[in-house]
DNA sequence: GCCAACGTTGGC
DNA sequence: GCCAACGTTGGC
């Protein structure tokens, strides 16, 4: 089964890695907007996903995998928008930042640099591979 | 159905 | 704190 990776925001001073490490398991809800609920439902168990800090940080910091898929989002009353739950893997060796991912010329066309806003983003294969590569440098 | 006004997100 | 990008809302 070809797996795929995705890239997700959130604020570390509202639910950060470190929380989700403190959880072991975390609901993935709240997200209102179709590009990254479509995302989220094109996600399969066992997908891998870098857990990005925005806002303090801006930097990828570590590798979650998805543990439950397709759910509807227990915080919306009219069930129509996605969520799905995860689980801390790995922290990366080191953080990458999005200004590395930025210097980085065939990073353009990622979700993550073209679409700043989208707290929930794919990630290609080649992507996935650059980017780990930096966080072992 | 168009578009201006407004709100939100997130980088800088 | 500012502003660009994007989404949503509501008047017409």
């Amino acid at each position: 089964m070809a797996k795929r990776a995705w890239l997700m925001k959130s604020e570390p001073n509202v639910y950060g890695w470190d929380d989700l490490i403190a959880e072991k398991e975390g609901t993935w809800d709240g997200v209102r907007n179709h590009r990254a609920s479509n995302n989220m439902r094109a996600m399969e168990v066992g997908d891998q996903v870098f857990f990005y800090h925005s806002n303090i940080g801006r930097e990828i910091v570590g590798i979650a995998e998805i543990t439950v898929s397709g759910i509807t989002d227990p915080t919306d009353p009219e069930n129509k928008w996605a969520a799905v739950k995860l689980k801390p893997v790995r922290k990366l060796d080191r953080p990458v930042t999005l200004k590395e991912i930025k210097a980085d010329p065939t990073m353009k066309e990622c979700e993550l640099v073209r679409l700043s806003r989208l707290s929930v983003a794919e990630i290609r294969p080649d992507e996935w591979e650059k980017i780990l590569l930096k966080s072992k440098s």
